[in-house]
DNA sequence: TATTGTTATACTCTATAACTATA
DNA sequence: TATAGTTATAGAGTATAACAATA
């Protein structure tokens, strides 16, 4: 329910979950190859690869050639990458606050607490 | 990952996910029509035919033509269907166990309690 | 020869649409 | 004409395999 909704949440932007799961890895990461980012996604590089061409499209992502090592195409933030990676975060908070609404403010916090060691415990950025 | 893994340990009794949610809605309803069934389970009646096929071939569902409207495919856990489902509730306990074996009693049952309201406030079996 | 990225292909899951039998 | 079930088809999502460029 949560995956389906913040699809339908994305949509507008014209982004779907695994393109929020791209643009936070670059986030995080600074910047990354492609082959990075498919390791730490635990995708394809071929799935990469689409991915990174729409993200491109939408002016979201720059991929440079590293001059170093020119089989590697380095993936960049771009500021409107950073604008709709905040629509994401946006759209995950309303989701997760919908969903969420029947908790009482205890109980949503042991129930993060125990995500996050749930997610710690399984090698899962938290 | 917690699909991913009970899907793994379904494998061996030639199920996967979708079965097992087919058995506990047979279970829980004593006998229902493969439409009821659908309906229940949220998902297309035609996915509902070929889960039933499968089960039916494992000699764990009975299928009976309703007398009183015979156009309605009745079906019926057998024995059989029975103790697959008993292998899939341990499949299931596995996994979990598996997964939350980092989290103190204290923070499984906060956890536990947790997505149990979740479930209720959002329409899911619990 | 090994690695990065890309393209082509195939597979899984599931829904929608068309059809049959029964009501 | 409407409904239960079935079959045929299609779409989304993603992986695997083949290939090109670079190392």
């Amino acid at each position: 329910m949560a995956t389906d909704r913040f699809a339908a949440a994305l949509a507008p932007m014209d982004l779907k979950p695994k393109h929020a799961g791209l643009l936070t890895v670059l986030q995080r990461g600074g910047t990354a190859s492609q082959l990075d980012v498919a390791r730490t996604m635990g995708v394809a590089p071929s799935l990469v690869v689409s991915l990174a061409d729409h993200l491109q499209a939408l002016g979201a992502v720059r991929r440079t050639r590293d001059p170093a090592d020119r089989r590697r195409q380095v993936l960049e933030l771009t500021d409107r990458g950073r604008e709709l990676l905040a629509g994401c975060l946006d759209a995950a908070r309303a989701v997760d606050d919908g969903l969420t609404a029947s908790l009482t403010p205890g109980e949503l916090s042991a129930l993060a607490g125990g995500l996050a060691v749930l997610a710690a415990a399984n090698g899962l950025p938290h």
